[in-house]
DNA sequence: CGATAATGTTACAGACCGGTCACACCCTGT
DNA sequence: ACAGGGTGTGACCGGTCTGTAACATTATCG
């Protein structure tokens, strides 16, 4: 710790990092600016030379971890930049990858939790995070063509911010186990279901899913569905 | 407050009523047990006498959800005794209400997320309040007729799960909103997809969603649709 | 009524919290 | 060598937290 590839961070760095990972294991409110300080090395008048208040802490914190997300999102771009399909399929592997991880969830839906006041000055920096993720996938699925592309990017959004609740309070084998089965059949369903189809080539998928999606039939090929329609 | 139905409520039932309401608005660690005392309209001897810490008066809490839960589904178990398919339709539409409701997602959850300490003694009652969600709703998916009944039923919990937290994160407006369209949809795919289908009353559903479902056409009526599988 | 249990009141202990002060230190650039 | 900015140290403030002690009061019920 206390460096990042041989070059030795300062301290504003280090109380960001340290943070970050104390209030991911015992919660925002489970720990104290002097644990923090001391964790990372320095003091806590440090701290507060940096930071002028335990919220702006916070704040920093979440900003750190939204840029993070923001770079995968850039690299995945670049790299599956002429397929979307795959792209959305790396999704939800990435997705799965957050889920197993430590089983801590999101650290910025955890926040929206634990500060539940609604004027809590981080709210904004959360829902500015959620709202431009979910622009994000939205777009990502108008790109591969998906008919009703935002529909599809809610129905991920909750499929993955399920898993990492659920993952924290069901534990590793419950529901979430099965995200990215859950993830891939959907995906598979809204792109057959358009005309677009523009590029179907979710077939790059590495999935290993030992298990069968659901309206996917486990035995691979194309298949006819029925369904019924409730009104 | 601090009756039920004209009969007053003793100390005891107060408090926890109290508690569940405080932490609710505040979390957990955000309300001291003297708030909670005096709110309660009784002081912290009494509490104390009652509950032999905070710990004990946070697990009698999620003990009293996990209850009022359970009771729940026994009703329901009763009114559609003879129309799995319909119960099913209303966990869709009471998980709907619990999303909108304050806000403030499902209290067990809540809880799982906030004391993180991983032999928190509440964790227990949390961990077995989700089982036992898990395992009704697996039951009743097979009472009507899924094929993939256990899969379904995770899809479902992933979906509500998700869409409680993501209505703290991302607002009202968020992906939460679609949580009724998604899941009829879902379980719509999931009933027409087995060869099982005994009794496909989802027509009963009340629902009056103005959205179009994913894979349900928009336009009511059956409609076929094809997917590829990817591998 | 009288005994007993449940509840209310006040004060306090001990720990920890976020946040500040004054001052010493050290490192860097000029 | 010097100056100045970033940093370390320890003490401290006022507040809040969980939990307890001792005692007064009120309900309950035979």
């Amino acid at each position: 710790m206390h460096e990042d590839g041989g070059v030795p961070l300062r301290p504003r760095e280090r109380i960001i990092s340290t943070a970050r990972d104390l209030f991911r294991k015992h919660g925002i409110r489970g720990v104290g600016v002097d644990t923090i300080a001391e964790a990372a090395g320095t003091n806590k008048m440090t701290l507060y030379r940096h930071f002028g208040s335990k919220d702006d802490l916070i704040i920093a914190c979440l900003r750190d971890v939204a840029s993070e997300v923001d770079e995968i999102w850039i690299r995945f771009d670049r790299e599956y930049a002429d397929d979307p399909l795959g792209e959305l399929g790396a999704w939800v592997r990435v997705g799965a990858e957050c889920v197993l991880d430590d089983g801590r969830g999101c650290d910025l839906a955890n926040a929206a939790v634990e500060l539940a006041e609604s004027d809590h000055p981080a709210r904004h920096v959360i829902e500015e995070f959620k709202r431009d993720q979910r622009n994000r996938l939205t777009k990502l699925c108008r790109r591969a063509g998906i008919a009703k592309a935002d529909l599809l990017a809610d129905t991920l959004t909750l499929l993955l911010e399920g898993a990492r609740v659920s993952r924290q309070s069901a534990g590793i084998e419950g529901p979430s186990a099965r995200f990215i089965a859950i993830g891939e059949a959907v995906i598979a369903a809204f792109a057959g279901e358009g005309q677009a189809r523009k590029h179907s080539r979710l077939s790059r998928s590495t999935s290993r899913q030992g298990e069968g999606a659901a309206i996917v039939s486990p035995r691979g090929g194309a298949r006819r569905v029925t369904v019924e329609h409730a009104r």
